[in-house]
RNA sequence: GGCGAUGUAGCUCAGUCGGUUAGAGCAUGCGGCUCAUAUCCGCAGUGUCCGGGGUUCGAAUCCCUGCAUCGCCA
C-alpha cells in the first residue's frame, strides 16, 4: 500500500492577470503531482482563487463591475489558463464557494469556543481615501502616501487570533522535524522571526469598511480577513471536517509556494491548525523568484512573462523543461529567452532529441523498423551495462524529485542520454551492419538502445507528458497504457521484439535564432493593440540616443512663446534648452528638479535661443508631465 | 541598525569530515566518426576559489576582519 499524496499551490489572489510566478508553481505542483502517479501514488492536485478583500472591491469598481463579476472574470483567467499549461489538477477551490466559507465558519466558531479567539479595542491613524489604518512609519511627512492628506486617530474594534500562546510550541515542533519547511533556508527564516515575541493575528474587518467577505458565525457586523479565508481552502476543498476526500488525503499534503508568502504558511497556517485540532500538513515547500533578464518582473519595467506567449513560440514542453531545469528550487533563477533557446538547442535538440532520431533510423535502415529479437548470451558478451546505468538513473531521478531537486533529478537523466550517445559511439553499430558476422551484436545493441530511450521516455513524462507520448508511440508503444510507472521503467524487456515502428520524427526542433527573430515580428506586429507605436528599432538604433540626468538651475518664460521655457540645466555640464511645457509649468516648479534629458539631439535655435538637448515629457491633450528620476542623481548620469 | 545567505573557469553552478594535480555542463579551439536534427564522440585548455589576516604539516573548506550582492526583521 502506498501513501496517498496531496499536493496544493496557493490559491491565487485576482488581483492580477496570470504570469510567470504563477505557472512556474504550478507546474512544479503538476510535475510532483505527476511523480507521484510514477510511484502509483493515489493523488490529489488542489489550485484555485482567493477571491475575497479590499483589493478586489477596489478592483472591481475601477472596472465597472460587481466583485462577483470581477472576480469571476479573473478566477476564469486562471482555470482556463491551466490546461493550456497540461496541469492536470484535481480540483480548483475558490474562496467564494458556498462549501469553503461554510468551513471558514466552521474553524471559526471552534476557535472561538476554545477561546482563541478574543474582541479587542485599538487606535490608529487611518486614512478614509485608502479605507486602510497606517503606521507610523508608512506615512510620508505625516500624511498618507496616496492621498496626501492627514490620516485621522480613530478606535476600531476587531477579533484577534490568540497566536502568540503558539509561539513555543511551534519553534519546537520545527526543531522536531527539521523537514517540515524546506529548503532550510527558508526554516532558519522562519525560526529567526520566531525568536522575537509573536503577536496575536488581526482576523476581522468590520462590515462598515468591508463587506466582501465571509461573516464572522459569532459577529454578524464583521467578515474574516485575508489568512482565515485563504489559508483554509486547503482542508475545504477535500470537505473538511467529514469528507472521504478529506479522510484519505489529509495530512500526507505537500504546500507549494513562493517566498513571498512563507510567513503566513510558515507561521499563521500551523497554529491555526493547531488551535483547531487539525494534524499539521507534511512539508512546505518553498520557492524562490524568476528574475527576467537580471531584473525584477514587474508591471512598471514591462518585463511581465506571459506563460502562454512562451509556450506558442517555444512549445509547451520545452518551456515547461527549461522551468524546471534552471532554477534550484529554492533559489531566484534567471528567466530569458536566450538562455532558453541555449537549453532547448543543447539539452533537448542535440542530446535527446537525436539520439532518439538515430536509433529509430537505425531500426529502419538494419530491421525495417521492427524491434530486433535479443540473444541473452550476446548482452553477456558485451558487457557495456547500459540496463545498469539505466537502473542507477531511474534510482537518482526518484531520489532528487523526491526531494525537489529537479534540477538534479533531470540532470540524472540527461546524465544516462550522454551514456547512451557514447555507448553508440563505443558499439558503432554502422561497423556491426557491415557483416553477417556481427548481426547479433547489432540486434542487441539496437534493443538496448530502445529500451533505453523507453527509459527515458517515462522519466521525463512529469514534466514533458506530450513528448512522452509522441516518443513512446515511435517505440511502438501505446501512450494510453501508462508506460512511466517507476516499476515499468525499471525493467529491461518491455518493448516486444517483432513490434513495427513508425518512422522517426524529429521529436525537439532546433531553434533557429535568425529565423525566430524574423517570425517575431511578423508574430507580433498584427497583435499590438496600440496603433501608435512606432516601427521596431535594434539596440544599435537605441545605442545612438543619449540619455542624461539633468537638474534644472534655472527656469525662465520666453517672451511672446506660449509653451515655450528656456531651461539652464546641469548635466554634468551646463547646457541651454528650449522646452515647451510652459501650459502646464511655472517656472518655479522646475527649478531644483531632476529631469531626463536627450544630450546628443543636435542644436537647434527656436525662437533665436539655441536649444542644446530636449527634454523628455509625456503630452496628452495639451498637458504634459515632464519625465523625472525615481531617485536623486548625480547630474550627466547616464540612463541605460 | 540587527540577523542571515551568497561570492569558485567567459556563463550557470558542484565541491562531503580540512587531505594528492579544484570539478561538471554550456560557450571556445583542435581531432575523429557517418547511424543521426551541422548532430555525436574524443582531446585541450584557461581559475588571485571576493580582498586581507590567522589556526594548521596542509585551507575553496575552520576562525577573525573588510568589501560586494541578495534576503528577512526593525
Amino acid at each position: 500500500m502506498t501513501e496517498p499524496f496531496y499536493i496544493t499551490t496557493p490559491i491565487y489572489y485576482v488581483n492580477a492577470r496570470p504570469h510567470l510566478g504563477h505557472a512556474y508553481t504550478t507546474i512544479v505542483a503538476d510535475v510532483v503531482s505527476r511523480f507521484a502517479r510514477m510511484r502509483k501514488q493515489e493523488t490529489f492536485f488542489l489550485t484555485g482563487t482567493d477571491e475575497h478583500g479590499d483589493k478586489v472591491v477596489k478592483a472591481a469598481k475601477k472596472e465597472n463591475l460587481s466583485p462577483r463579476e470581477y472576480v469571476d472574470k479573473i478566477s476564469g483567467l486562471f482555470r482556463s489558463l491551466w490546461p493550456e499549461l497540461n496541469i492536470e489538477y484535481s480540483a480548483f477551490i475558490r474562496t467564494t464557494d458556498p462549501a469553503h466559507m461554510a468551513v471558514v465558519e466552521e474553524v471559526l466558531q471552534k476557535i472561538y469556543d476554545n477561546d482563541d479567539i478574543y474582541f479587542s479595542e485599538y487606535e490608529g491613524m487611518y486614512c478614509f481615501g485608502c479605507e486602510r489604518f497606517y503606521t507610523e512609519k508608512e506615512l510620508v511627512d505625516g500624511k498618507c502616501p496616496d492621498h496626501k492628506t492627514k490620516p485621522e486617530i480613530i478606535k476600531e474594534s476587531n477579533y484577534f487570533f490568540r497566536m502568540s500562546k503558539y509561539q513555543d510550541w511551534l519553534i519546537d515542533y520545527i526543531h522536531k522535524n527539521p523537514e517540515f519547511i524546506r529548503p532550510e533556508r527558508y526554516k532558519n527564516e522562519v525560526l529567526a522571526f520566531l525568536r522575537e515575541p509573536l503577536e496575536d493575528l488581526c482576523i476581522s474587518r468590520p462590515k462598515s469598511r468591508l463587506k466582501w467577505g465571509i461573516t464572522l458565525p459569532f459577529d454578524e457586523n464583521f467578515v474574516t480577513y485575508v489568512w482565515f479565508d485563504a489559508l483554509l481552502n486547503y482542508v475545504s476543498a477535500l470537505g473538511y471536517p467529514n469528507g472521504k476526500l478529506f479522510s484519505k488525503f489529509w495530512p500526507h499534503v505537500q504546500h507549494i509556494v513562493a517566498k513571498d508568502i512563507l510567513k503566513p504558511h510558515g507561521i499563521y497556517w500551523p497554529t491555526m491548525l493547531k488551535a483547531a485540532g487539525i494534524p499539521l500538513y507534511h512539508h512546505l515547500n518553498v520557492h524562490g523568484y524568476w528574475n527576467v533578464d537580471h531584473s525584477k518582473m514587474s508591471k512598471s519595467l514591462g518585463n511581465v512573462i506571459e506563460p502562454i506567449q512562451m509556450k506558442n513560440i517555444y512549445g509547451l514542453d520545452t518551456f515547461r523543461f527549461f522551468l524546471m531545469r534552471d532554477m534550484v528550487f529554492g533559489l531566484d533563477a534567471d528567466f530569458s529567452e536566450d538562455a532558453m533557446v541555449q537549453r532547448i538547442n543543447s539539452d533537448l535538440a542535440n542530446d535527446l532529441g537525436n539520439l532518439f532520431s538515430r536509433v529509430i533510423a537505425m531500426v529502419h535502415k538494419y530491421f525495417k523498423g521492427v524491434v530486433p529479437d535479443v540473444d541473452p548470451a550476446i548482452e553477456q558478451e558485451l558487457e557495456l551495462g547500459l540496463q545498469e546505468k539505466a537502473l542507477s538513473a531511474v534510482t537518482e531521478f526518484e531520489v532528487n524529485m523526491e526531494s525537489f531537486a529537479f534540477h538534479k533529478a533531470l540532470l540524472a537523466v540527461w546524465e544516462f542520454i550522454s551514456q547512451m550517445n557514447k555507448y553508440i559511439d563505443l558499439t558503432a553499430p554502422w561497423m556491426l551492419a557491415k557483416q553477417k558476422s556481427t548481426r547479433k551484436q547489432l540486434e542487441a545493441v539496437i534493443y538496448n538502445l530502445l529500451e533505453g530511450l523507453r527509459i527515458v521516455s517515462g522519466l521525463i513524462w512529469p514534466v514533458m507528458p506530450e513528448k512522452t507520448r509522441s516518443m513512446q508511440k515511435h517505440l511502438g508503444l501505446d501512450p494510453e497504457n501508462k508506460f512511466y510507472t517507476l516499476d515499468l521503467l525499471r525493467r529491461w524487456d518491455v518493448i516486444k521484439p517483432g513490434t513495427v515502428l513508425p518512422k522517426g520524427i524529429t521529436l525537439f526542433p532546433r531553434i533557429d535564432t535568425k529565423k525566430l527573430m524574423e517570425s517575431r515580428v511578423n508574430e507580433t506586429e498584427p497583435e499590438r493593440s496600440d496603433p501608435g507605436i512606432k516601427a521596431d528599432i535594434t539596440i544599435e538604433d537605441l545605442m545612438k540616443i543619449d540619455l542624461r540626468i539633468a537638474t534644472v538651475l534655472k527656469a525662465e518664460r520666453i517672451p511672446r512663446a506660449k509653451k515655450l521655457l528656456k531651461l539652464e540645466v546641469d548635466l554634468g555640464e551646463k547646457r541651454t534648452i528650449v522646452a515647451g511645457i510652459a501650459e502646464t509649468y511655472d517656472p518655479e516648479e522646475l527649478e531644483g528638479k531632476q529631469v531626463i534629458v536627450v544630450a546628443n539631439l543636435k542644436p537647434a535655435k527656436i525662437m533665436g535661443i539655441v536649444s542644446n538637448g530636449m527634454l523628455l515629457a509625456a503630452v496628452e491633450n495639451g498637458k504634459c508631465s515632464v519625465a523625472t528620476s525615481d531617485q536623486p542623481m548625480a547630474p550627466g548620469t547616464a540612463l541605460q
